[in-house]
DNA sequence: GTTAATAATGACAACGTTGTCTCGAATAGG
DNA sequence: CCTATTCGAGACAACGTTGTCATTATTAAC
């Protein structure tokens, strides 16, 4: 059942060496014993042994390291990261962890020799770290930052980059269009540079409307439903209601709209909501949340291609036309239906 | 930074066997030797090297296998287990799979020749698959089952099992109690044991207050928001409505309850909705959903434990004393709230 | 005080793979 | 036909651990 890179030479009749260049995709075999040596694999269903080639050096498993509460976010980046690893015979190792914690770099290079992983990718907040990112380049550990904002070339580390600026100028965008002048703006978690970013690119959209950014309307806050609600009863308690609110993550929106709606405020005819991120349930709120959806999936494996490409140079071509840079898409629904339209 | 035990083995004036003999706790070491050994290790920050473990067959890996739609339950189980693992110093291994694959089995015993992991952490629908589990015996591969139901000594594999004829009945309880007659139960997939072991719970919680088992208000439909929502649509336009619906699932109540507000049905007023599984959306639904909340983290810990105390025999002792059965617990919330009660 | 038993430790092989080096065979150049 | 070059493939060590067995230090028994 379990067969061995010598089981397959046997089989094939040559060396075991020859069999390891084969796999390995190396030039210098003839196609004679190239086509012998598949056709041993293909029949014995042999697959090398992972530990076998990281205690050598040739590491074929790499760790998802993250810090972040939203479990929907995690899953998306984890099977992005999954399918791209299938495709590449890698195997993922997971790694939850606290990024305010001391410790936190001496944690990640631990990983690395610990556990023999050729690199790590990184989520928001980690990725977002410049001493993280900084000991990382010192260790000489390959690694892969997922982060928010656009290219910029002095990278000198592998990045993905999501661009959340333009998607939070898109959904301003939106809402004035549907006529609202008066829109707040509830931000996230200050330690994740996106809540920074969606900021921007809220700013930029009123400008280019010519709408006065009013300082009162901007609320920090955490990406959590409570801290949404807590914000709309400010709001509504201190009489200064603005007729759109933008909340920096679904659940700072639905918290919002859940307290609008429970004291009397009516979503969306009083007041229009919109999220960010498209977490699943956002679209069995009432009335459903607009929002913006990222392609979790894609950014996941993008990075992945990236880093496996990297710790194992040649072996593996890039999709050097893809690109690296994602942006999210408007997803209008009923919580900003326009206030004259018809029911 | 990165150490062997040779190193350890030179820092501390012993050979490096016996830092091999004090890493794995065997007992014949000297005292004073395993202090020494200790402080190097301690000096040095080293850590075991995982691939140089398995390959001489000593696995320190386990691998989470699933094929669940639920994020929010994976997420804990994954934490669950990494809790276990961090104490153990085992690393995880993430799994997804198509249960209904004709391969799975294959792909199964494939994880484990290839990457070296000790053993398999099996969650429903998988762990409830015979021929799943009977070629795992029959390969002799470690694992443990998370499944549906209550101890029962003749499983030959090991098992940790979530209560959910109990739980259902304790649902199912409360809503009499609120005084309802007449209950609907919109179950799950078929393919999950969780639905039928649910339905289990709830015909007993009826007998066991004299009330009848009308057939027409027991509907199959999958474990997601539209499918509770279509059978809340079935029942109203029908003229069937019961007085308070059990979904199997928080997806399904919510579904339901969604629809029912949605068509003129106030909910708890005129229908009571009682979910399963406590999803964080439950608490953020309006009303907030009366729901049955397992602790997924407990019960992965367990799982791990006893797991990894399977592929380490005399390594660690394992706790004896806790239990392998978990019993849900009734959350009640305003989604049930008596009908007489006041606002 | 000698011998037998036991406790503690060390030497060495082995796990399955890849990197380095070497060697033979085939090819090309004169 | 001989030599220089290149191509293909094998022998062997190495990675960092643990298992087996041999060896030494310590204790117990008489």
């Amino acid at each position: 059942m379990k067969s061995t890179i010598k089981d397959v030479a046997r089989l094939a009749g040559v060396s075991f060496k020859t069999v390891s260049r084969v796999i390995n995709n190396e030039q210098t075999v003839k196609e004679e014993s190239r086509s012998k040596v598949w056709k041993a694999i293909k029949q014995l269903d042999y697959q090398p042994n992972l530990s076998a080639r990281h205690l050598r050096g040739a590491p074929s498993s790499i760790a998802l390291i993250y810090d972040n509460p939203n479990s929907n976010y995690i899953i998306e980046m984890q099977q992005g990261i999954l399918d791209q690893c299938r495709e590449k015979r890698f195997e993922l190792v997971i790694h939850p962890c606290d990024s305010s914690s001391p410790d936190i770099v001496k944690e990640l290079t631990q990983i690395v020799f610990h556990s023999g992983v050729g690199g790590l990718v990184l989520t928001p907040p980690l990725s977002e770290m410049p001493h993280v990112v900084a000991k990382l380049e010192e260790e000489n550990i390959k690694h892969v930052r997922i982060v928010s904002g656009s290219s910029s070339p002095d990278d000198s580390s592998l990045c993905v980059y999501v661009d959340d600026r333009a998607a939070a100028h898109r959904i301003t965008q939106h809402l004035v269009e549907q006529g609202h002048r008066k829109i707040a703006f509830f931000g996230g978690d200050s330690a994740h540079a996106s809540s920074e970013k969606r900021l921007t690119g809220y700013k930029e959209a009123l400008q280019a409307n010519d709408l006065e950014i009013d300082e009162d309307l901007i609320l920090p806050g955490h990406y959590s439903f409570e801290s949404g609600a807590e914000r709309a009863r400010h709001l509504i308690d201190n009489g200064k209601l603005p007729t759109a609110i933008f909340g920096c993550n679904d659940d700072i929106a639905a918290g919002a709209m859940f307290y609008a709606q429970n004291n009397g405020v009516n979503v969306p005819e009083q007041l229009a909501i919109a999220g960010f991120e498209d977490n699943p349930f956002s679209r069995h709120t009432w009335p459903r949340l607009t929002t913006s959806r990222q392609n979790n999936n894609a950014i996941a494996q993008r990075a992945a291609e990236l880093l496996i490409a990297e710790i194992c140079p040649g072996r593996y071509d890039i999709n050097v036309m893809a690109d690296n840079g994602f942006e999210p898409q408007l997803v209008v629904r009923d919580s900003t239906a326009q206030q004259a339209s018809p029911k």
